[in-house]
DNA sequence: TACTGATGATCAGCATACTGATCAATAAGG
DNA sequence: CCTTATTGATCAGTATGCTGATCATCAGTA
């Protein structure tokens, strides 16, 4: 393990590298403008109506003050709106928008086949092993960064 | 892959997530305050004296303009010095530090002990396969981020 | 040699990520 | 009901990473 290119961190740090590269190349050009973790924050808003900020943080493992800049652009860009929350007026609902669903539904196909570009070094069954094996080292991390993972936990939080 | 954790590019994220976390914690427990990214810098200087920051940027696949401020923050920690390069004076050269050269041995044991924390949910045969695989889908995407992995091309450029 | 193009480094600007702090609002206890 | 602890969101500050630009210097060529 004394050479780099052996140490799951540093390839864990390139992957990431092009999986952003790639997954920003194949959405610009389906003609869209959105970041893998405005897409992945996107998403989760458009599956869980009303969502406030800290459990999406925890749908997505986000920080929770990146949260803060990531929903400031989404807005900017109309795609979802902020509100005060009504059963806790700390919070904030997030709600998709008309413009950010039409968004969504059209960039899906970039999206996927920007999954399957990250990977084209890859068999299929190399490619299903990879993602098991990132998964099970991942749940196993879960609760190594200051932004673990948080399962739906029901609907939403009550 | 209409599921987010089944997409490698949100597992990407969160390993590289986790990988960070897990460095920077055992990096600190050892007494140490280096970044990953420091890190690899440091360790690249110490192996290829007299190195210019574009050939150093290839060796660890970082974006040229990112070393600048890595470059920055090592040298004012006095672990590496930055001169005028002697055939060239566009360049600059890179030499690490008496002061760089023991932390760089006294924190060794701390990065290693990071890199096996990162798949502790693995047996010794799957996390062989995980550096794998992370290898071989790396060495296919290498051209597509902007920051390339390229090789020693000798001792030095030219 | 003078011009042209390429190259090394840096910069401004933007978007993640994180640490630690603050502030308002809520929850829990006596 | 009032005090205390907790919680949701935000902020300031720092460190990657990237895009695109600039500047000085170098290399190749007419």
């Amino acid at each position: 393990m004394t050479e780099m290119r052996d140490m799951p961190g540093h390839l864990a740090r390139r992957f990431q590298q092009i999986a952003v590269a790639v997954f920003l190349a194949e959405v610009e050009a389906a003609g869209f403008d959105l970041t893998p973790v405005q897409y992945a924050a996107l998403a989760a808003i458009a599956a869980n109506p009303a969502l406030d900020q800290i459990t999406l943080a925890g749908l997505i493992a986000y920080d929770r003050t990146t949260i803060t800049g990531v929903i400031d652009r989404l807005a900017q860009k109309n795609l979802v709106i902020r509100r005060a929350g009504v059963r806790d007026r700390r919070s904030r609902e997030l709600l998709i928008t008309e413009e950010g669903r039409r968004t969504l539904d059209a960039i899906t196909p970039a999206v996927e086949a920007a999954q399957r570009l990250m990977v084209r070094g890859l068999t299929k069954v190399e490619a299903n092993e990879l993602i098991r094996l990132m998964q099970k080292a991942i749940a196993a991390g879960n609760e190594l960064s200051r932004a673990p993972l948080r399962e739906d936990a029901g609907t939403q939080r009550q």
